[in-house]
RNA sequence: GUGAGUAUAGCUCAGUUGGUUAGAGUAGCGGAUUGUGGUUCCGUUGGUCGUGGGUUCGAGUCCCAUUACUCACCCCA
């Protein structure tokens, strides 16, 4: 027989986590809804060629394959060429991938109805997305992002609102969190001060991890990438700034002066802050120029938000991506969008308990009968009840009494209505509450009122 | 891809320097109570000790391999 299992990093979800896992998406829709975000599904597979190559070498390495159907080794191997090359083999053999997040189908999904679609375009999306990583603590296989993208805007405002969406739900999930500000412009005017611009991604992974592994392991870093000694240096001021975000801009700007693209890109964050003074946020707003994001795709704002009372990674990230439809066919199409990283939040509210403690009504009412006759007696005064818009079932197997009290209790249903001769006799139920443990004889029509 | 740890009942875990027939809690089932759950008491089902090999008179325990899982690094939601 066959142990029953599923692959590590995907999970199984029981009543009660579902219930909270809704709680989260709900919470993130509403939001979503009220900036006017309207909802799309793509799905789960894509054609590898549109996944390829958008995520990097890294990202291209954790893509779920999907092989082809029927013979897929028909006709992959010619004469002259041997089974040596591996990716053209799993090219040929895999032509479908699961999606790795909902970016990149997203501006698929734009360029391809482009002509239905009015812009700017506001669309959120909530889905399971699929990485061939490692699981480990609060990374899985299979997990949701929720994403609320607006394409085809190019305005600072838009930036603005995200953040706002970013803070409103994570202060009605209760949820302490720390908003990150950087901009890749600036992080390329970086580059372009020490001399280097082709080592902006080396840098800014490197600098990345400058909270984690301490600045002389970041300088050793970059030397080891082939950083001179002297860009190293120039380096410095700018990972040893301090202060408030507005000291740090201040700074920065005088470091960056020779660069007009840092310039630009100083300007934007200023400008965000700017429209963000207003709007009285709950969490805390930080310039964080160790903040690099891997994904190749970011041009201006970047966004990333940890939970302050939680050791976790980020729980939502996003930013603006100015070329994204490029790719697909379609030039000058700006996008600005977040991700909420779902199964993330899970953990964090179950960790530090902040789940509402009120479980969504479901059975709140169950009729317990002795024999088949009682069950015939109590099925129209179920639909009744029903009809009064009251979640009601039946125990519909002949059991013992104790059997169904307790089918009640594990399901935590507050009501009970036992049926037996005596009742029947006085067209009534034996109706329990079983949260005090009361019971006392009520007249079929007199139900509805009594559990409301 | 790199490193570390764990694997014993459905679940959570004990199991001594290697020594008789591998235990507990919990869940399940039955009963105390044939018209009453959540509390209590009694009884009871359930294990190829992850898998394969080795050392030994003897292995859940020691050694090797293998698989799975967990944690960390890389990267990320």
């Amino acid at each position: 027989m066959q142990k029953p299992a599923i692959p590590k990093g995907t999970r199984d979800f029981m009543p009660i986590e579902m219930e909270r896992r809704n709680y989260i998406f709900d919470t993130i829709k509403k939001v979503f809804r009220k900036y006017g975000f309207v909802q799309i599904e793509t799905p789960a597979m894509e054609n590898i060629s549109t996944l390829l190559g958008k995520y990097g070498d890294e990202g291209d390495k954790l893509l779920f394959r999907i092989l082809n159907s029927g013979n897929f080794f028909d006709g992959v191997f010619s004469e002259e060429q041997d089974m040596v090359d591996m990716k053209e083999l799993t090219l040929k053999i895999a032509e479908k991938g699961l999606r790795y997040d909902l970016t990149v189908p997203f501006a698929r999904f734009v360029v391809q109805h482009k002509e239905q679609i009015t812009f700017p375009f506001r669309r959120f999306q909530i889905q399971p997305v699929w990485r061939a990583d490692r699981p480990q603590r609060g990374r899985y296989r299979e997990f949701y992002q929720c994403d609320a993208d607006i394409v085809g805007a190019d305005s600072l405002i838009n930036e603005m609102e995200l953040i706002e969406v970013l803070d409103e739900v994570f202060d009605k999930l209760n949820i302490k969190v720390a908003i990150k500000l950087n901009n890749r412009k600036i992080l390329t005017g970086i580059a372009q001060l020490i001399g280097q611009a082709d080592k902006i991604t080396d840098i800014t992974v490197a600098i990345d991890k400058l909270d984690k592994i301490g600045l002389d392991a970041v300088n050793k870093e970059l030397t080891d990438k082939d950083i001179s000694e002297e860009s190293v240096q120039r380096l410095q001021p700018i990972l040893l700034l301090e202060g408030s975000n507005a000291d740090k801009l201040i700074k920065l700007k005088e470091i960056l002066h020779c660069s007009d693209i840092g310039q630009k890109g100083i300007e934007e964050i200023e400008t965000v802050m700017a429209y963000l003074a207003d709007c009285k946020l709950k969490a805390r707003l930080e310039l964080d120029l160790t903040l690099a994001r891997g994904l190749n795709y970011y041009t201006g704002i970047i966004i990333e938000v940890k939970a302050l009372d939680a050791n976790m990674g980020s729980i939502s990230g996003g930013g603006r991506y100015d070329n994204l439809t490029g790719v697909f066919g379609l030039q000058g199409v700006s996008g600005v969008g977040v991700s909420f990283g779902a199964d993330r939040i899970y953990d964090i509210l179950q960790e530090l308990n902040l789940f509402p403690e009120k479980t969504e009504a479901s059975t709140k009412l169950l009729f317990v009968a002795f024999d088949s006759k009682g069950i015939e007696y109590a099925l129209p005064i179920v639909r009744k009840i029903r009809k009064a818009g009251i979640p009601a079932e039946i125990y519909s197997e002949e059991a013992k009494i104790k059997k169904q009290m307790q089918y009640a209790n594990d399901k935590n249903i507050p009501f009970v209505a036992i049926v037996g001769d005596d009742e029947m006799k006085a067209n009534a139920v034996m109706l329990k509450n079983m949260t005090t443990g009361e019971q006392r004889l009520v007249a079929v029509e007199d139900i509805v009122k009594e559990i409301q």
